[in-house]
DNA sequence: GTAGCATATCGATATCCATCGAAGGGAGTG
DNA sequence: CACTCCCTTCGATGGATATCGATATGCTAC
């Protein structure tokens, strides 16, 4: 039983992109430290209303990719707070950065929303109460 | 066609709890400054350590519920940095609190983790790059 | 009322982080 | 090469916040 277990999380990590993979859902199972500071990473590469501002610009963008060089102004914030934001954000996982010439192109890596979501589920046992 | 989809918002805003509602999808749609500071409160309020795990227990509690008295000693923080966290929870409409006599009891509400996964869910144009 | 426990609040501190100006690094142009 | 433009990195600063000890509040029991 406990081999078959093992044989399903093993089959689960391969056939799963890692990233989706990052955490278990917060409100099935207690969250050792570990867990719950992996998951916080993530949060808090969201939590700011300039990087979320930024990320739906990008993917509202016609092509799905946006440039660097028209967020300052578009958000009203230095360009090297924007540049700080956009490494932030590439580093989380979300976004994607391609050198094109002397402009830097982004576009959204939807993985780590997907985890997100996944590990913020509401199982039915909660939301009966 | 505009009164329709007018009709059909109200109907949405008068039949599905508030909060669910509190910002639109972050990547369909630009967001504006006070939508992005709304969904940051959120997200912010879950992007702690202590918290997730706070809320973690709380859920996997076989009632359902848990008392604060228990919280200190299971998160290795003081008493009084639990009933911080705690409070902010409650604030953020994650937790909600009820008094039994001297002790404080929380249970989870699940809408806004609902409405943090709506706001997170990532619309087929994205996905497909 | 008094004593004792559970919880909240206060005040202080240390750390984190968003922000910006300035300087540095690369890529294109002439 | 020199010059320009885009972007990153550095250093500094102000504000937010996680943490805790001490104190206050509130409830129960006697």
């Amino acid at each position: 039983m406990l081999l078959f277990h093992f044989d399903i999380c093993q089959y689960v990590l391969m056939t799963t992109p890692p990233l989706s993979a990052c955490c278990p859902a917060l409100l099935d199972h207690p969250l050792d430290e570990e867990q719950a500071e992996e998951l916080t990473r993530l949060l808090k590469a969201l939590a700011d209303p300039v990087r979320l501002r930024l990320l739906s610009m990008v993917a509202a963008a016609p092509t799905g990719e946006i440039c660097a060089c028209e967020l300052p102004s578009r958000l009203g914030r230095s360009q090297a707070t924007i540049s700080h934001h956009l490494s932030l954000l590439v580093r989380a996982g979300v976004l994607v950065r391609e050198q094109r010439g002397k402009w830097a192109w982004f576009r959204i890596l939807p993985e780590q929303f997907e985890a997100i979501r996944e590990a913020l589920a509401v199982p039915a046992a909660v939301s009966q109460g």
